[in-house]
DNA sequence: CGATCAGTTGACCATATTCAAAGGAAGTGG
DNA sequence: CCACTTCCTTTGAATATGGTCAACTGATCG
């Protein structure tokens, strides 16, 4: 999204804050809203009809919001931290897409993306155990590499995670409860894998040990 | 995908025939195909390095087969049933898609269907138990309501599910195991929800039970 | 008719959940 | 500044759910 289209959108766009745990859209509710994350994190979640929730995906910085073509989401998006948006009117959106086909292409890349990014959670979801999980979880943070690694922070020397999640939002990311969380970190810091700075905040001690437990070879 | 993007389409295509279990793309290899399904049904897995292997989606008639920018699939494509197959080369693809940019259209709003569907699974898996994914799985065969049911068969007059699925297949889809899916099956069975006729030939008798029993509401 | 393969069923066990209690950090008001 | 509250996290003990291993059934097939 660069050049004139991005210019094109600014001209219409509407700044707007939310808070952490605040929700932007509602489950199977219409929304109008369009937006582009300037700031934040927002999680997707589902609910089921008895109150069990999963989360199956997050936006940061430069991530689309909003339903392209159906109107009513089937996810909640609720604020992870503070979330400042750039909003704008479905139509006014539409309007911007006509004009500019390479949008689209952008777009079906990024759901590409999300399709595949969905199948290898459910994957982790299907088949691996709590510690498997949250090892995965740990190199998720880790950003897999390279790119830009918005939880890889500086700290003390240290190259540490530091992340806005709770552990019953990592518990509802994969599946798990909040108190198998705890314990399988905790576990993992007894063996030396990683260490819990604060709740927060942990060092990655043996990167290779945890790609191991991660994804076991046998 | 009609006229004339699909007459141009048939002018470079080429049929070929798989057999159940046969492997159509490898996961993680490199593969120019590409391909319409005619007939039949193919998974898509996802194997951990250990062997443990999870189903992450199923293609059908009409599905597109084939990774459009990305050149190696993160999935195993394998067949179900028999299969036909029009395929052509990924560039004569691309050159057609360039050509018809309503082409495109069509596929962002296939992928934003298969990331909602993905993200339906990952609830279930990461959030139902085992009765519950597998009334899932027999309402997901039922085919939610409208469309065109693939499995929904008329059997001495009853609306009976016949579906290409073993066991193992299930389970897979499931985050299971094979007994577990068994057992399940049987559980239903004598609750009198469904009758099994024979192993992949179900009768969902208590329509309304199911749905409680796949979502309940306490 | 044995052989093979898929599915069912049973017994036992491991793993994650549930329920409960206690620890720790942050914020409020006296 | 310190008690007090609240919220989140950790830890423990008991339980339940699904997995593992194994035996058995039934169908299909050469």
């Amino acid at each position: 999204m660069e050049g004139s289209s991005l210019h094109e959108l600014s001209a219409i766009m509407l700044h707007r804050h939310f808070e952490p745990g605040e929700s932007i859209i509602h489950q199977d509710e219409t929304s109008q809203l369009f937006a582009i994350i300037v700031s934040g994190v927002v999680k997707l979640t589902r609910l089921l009809p008895d109150g069990r929730q999963q989360i199956v995906g997050f936006l940061s910085s430069a991530d689309l919001l909003g339903n392209l073509f159906s109107v009513d989401s089937h996810d909640e998006v609720e604020c992870v931290t503070d979330v400042e948006l750039c909003c704008f009117r479905r139509a006014q959106f539409e309007a911007v897409l006509r004009q500019h086909p390479e949008l689209e292409h952008r777009l079906l890349q990024k759901s590409l993306k999300d399709v595949d990014d969905a199948r290898e959670w459910l994957t982790a979801l299907g088949r691996k155990n709590a510690t498997e999980k949250v090892a995965t979880f740990l190199i998720w943070l880790r950003g897999n590499g390279g790119q830009h690694c918005p939880y890889v922070r500086d700290y003390e020397g240290h190259n540490v995670l530091e992340f806005p999640f709770s552990r019953q939002e990592i518990a509802n990311f994969l599946g798990l409860t909040l108190e198998t969380v705890s314990r399988t970190l905790s576990k993992l810091s007894a063996a030396g894998v990683i260490r819990l700075i604060e709740s927060n905040r942990i060092e990655v001690i043996d990167p290779t040990a945890l790609d191991e437990v991660a994804s076991p070879s046998e």
